[in-house]
DNA sequence: CATATTCGCTTGTGTTTTGCAAGTATGGAA
DNA sequence: TTCCATACTTGCAAAACACAAGCGAATATG
């Protein structure tokens, strides 16, 4: 199975992180659940940017294996699953705000709305907690 | 020349932003130039996780051709080169925070000192400034 | 009950990116 | 002018990735 990060193993916080999530998908993987509303395998395969099945399935595996997104089987539809995001992914998601800053700033074709970076800078936290409350976490 | 980044090209702010610095070896450097005080090619080799001279290249120039480093020579020693953030560089700062809070949180073996993180929580923007406020920027 | 369709993958193949080791270029010291 | 330090470049093998096709289980359809 091939996995994002190369085990750096120093203790190093930049390092962790970017072994866990630093690839390429991960974090898109992430914000598709947390911000477009993405909850399974055929979302994230249309949901944007053009994940390859064969990526996308192993970016599912490593962060499932990571604690940062679970699966189980829709309830409503058992050949297809629902991936959630846990704790420890939805502490991603300032992480995630942070970005939008900086790329709303300097992407001369950012798509992010003024009003909404507006209210990211104003309530970091409160942003973030209004985002997750929208997720339904069964 | 191998670039980070695969030009999603949608405006989404999470996609350019790992487009300009979501590989395994950008934000590191970034971190070393922000954190460790690293400022020279040597400095960024010996500096923790062992990038490849060439991979070390590459991003540099990238970074350079990006607006999120610059590079002068070494006034005191003229076979040198400095490497600085510029403004848009030192704006990933508080990505890097955030990076931080959350692998304080979740690696067990982190080497985060608490305080810091206790700071870092307490006055974000307050702390990145003091961090970036001991960075020469000549 | 048989067949088809949806959904979530896995497999195979070729290309791109990376990692490692060695070599080159240039400025400065002796 | 020789040597060394510093910043790279180059060549090659290994790993990761992209693309297309195929597979298996759950469900809908005739």
């Amino acid at each position: 199975m091939n996995f994002p990060g190369k085990s750096h193993g120093t203790g190093c916080p930049i390092a962790f992180a970017l072994d866990t999530f630093g690839d390429r998908w991960s974090l898109l993987i992430i914000r598709d659940i947390a911000l477009m509303g993405s909850k399974t395998y055929g979302d994230f395969l249309k949901a944007g940017e053009g994940i390859a099945t064969n990526i996308l399935a192993d970016r599912l595996k490593f962060l499932e294996a990571a604690g940062i997104i679970r699966k189980s089987r829709d309830p409503d539809n058992r050949r297809r699953y629902i991936y959630r995001l846990t704790e420890k992914g939805r502490d991603l998601v300032p992480i995630i705000l942070e970005m939008i800053r900086w790329s709303a700033k300097y992407d001369p074709d950012t798509i992010a709305r003024p009003h909404i970076v507006e209210k990211i800078e104003e309530d970091r936290d409160g942003f973030a907690s209004e985002l997750l409350s929208r997720l339904n976490d069964d």
